[in-house]
DNA sequence: GTAATACCTGTAGCGACTAGAGGTTCAAGC
DNA sequence: GCTTGAACCTCTAGTCGCTACAGGTATTAC
């Protein structure tokens, strides 16, 4: 498959930044931002100045989003359209990226089911009294009071 | 308990930042970051202009470090450090916040199993050729072929 | 011809810090 | 008392991935 922005094909039809933003699911202020970032290349523009786009850049632009969709991070994108720009690569590399990506997903949940667990526990124990004796503060207050012994993590976990 | 930073009993001991940043697991620029944004008072300066903190200062500081840990917002923060500021208050709304957070993470983790699912089965049924037949690649740029029907919001489960 | 819409560039803002420059103060050893 | 090095000070800019504006131009529909 062919995700690259190319010449177009004889006859092609030629859209707008709305509508190519519309059919990929953004913003006109993205694609000009992927743009500006290198991720979509230059468009060509007509005698207005304006951004022409054909079906090419529909498909690399859907690609980019699914992509951050998944999560992963605007450098890991540019690096799988850089691989899915030579489709005749062994495909290892991308194996690599995605199960690196799949690790950090894995590293997140877990952090992020511990934070959940201890949120509970603190909200299930709190006996709704007042801020004095709120075991959601007091637990908030000193970290002893956590199961988990490590930091959590939910700030990092967030990123 | 009392989180405040108050005046210091007779004969309080005074720390300096780095002491007080090494005690509540941050760092020096994080503490006058804090203190920028209100979520700490202004510490009092010796004579050469350096802040000088009591035990006071890190309890409270280390009660913004553990709500953080939590992921708990900076906001949120604030709103939790003013309800412990008034102990003799209900707890109710302490509760809410917490229980409203909980909700966040839970639809955080959802959204987050959810695309460790499809990495999980994409990078599976990659049979490892070339990037041409890479079905990693397929997945990414055509979300059809994802089960999920709607978006993954992988990247708004990280924020 | 006019009005509404879409587009253009450039800049600033979000959240929660972090890093650096360029200077001052402190504490310890001699 | 002097020197050295660590710790501290303020101020500014950078991170990531957009998003939102301001102030202008082009296109499109009627």
């Amino acid at each position: 498959m062919n995700i690259q922005t190319s010449e177009p094909a004889t006859e092609e039809r030629y859209i707008g930044i709305g509508e190519l933003a519309r059919e990929s699911g953004c913003k006109p202020e993205t694609v000009r931002y992927y743009e500006r970032i290198g991720l979509l290349p230059s468009a060509p523009r007509n005698e207005g100045n304006q951004r022409r786009y054909t079906t090419a850049a529909v498909r690399r632009l859907t690609f980019i989003r699914h992509a951050r969709d998944f999560g992963f991070s605007v450098e890991a994108v540019r690096e799988l359209l850089q691989m899915a720009d030579q489709p005749t690569m062994p495909c290892d590399e991308v194996d690599t990226l995605a199960k690196r990506h799949l690790a950090e997903v894995e590293a997140r949940l877990a952090r992020l089911t511990a934070v959940r667990d201890e949120l509970q526990r603190m909200i299930n124990q709190c006996a709704g009294g007042n801020v004095g004796h709120c075991h959601i503060i007091d637990v908030l207050s000193d970290h002893r009071l956590c199961k988990q012994t490590g930091p959590h993590g939910g700030a990092e976990a967030l990123r």
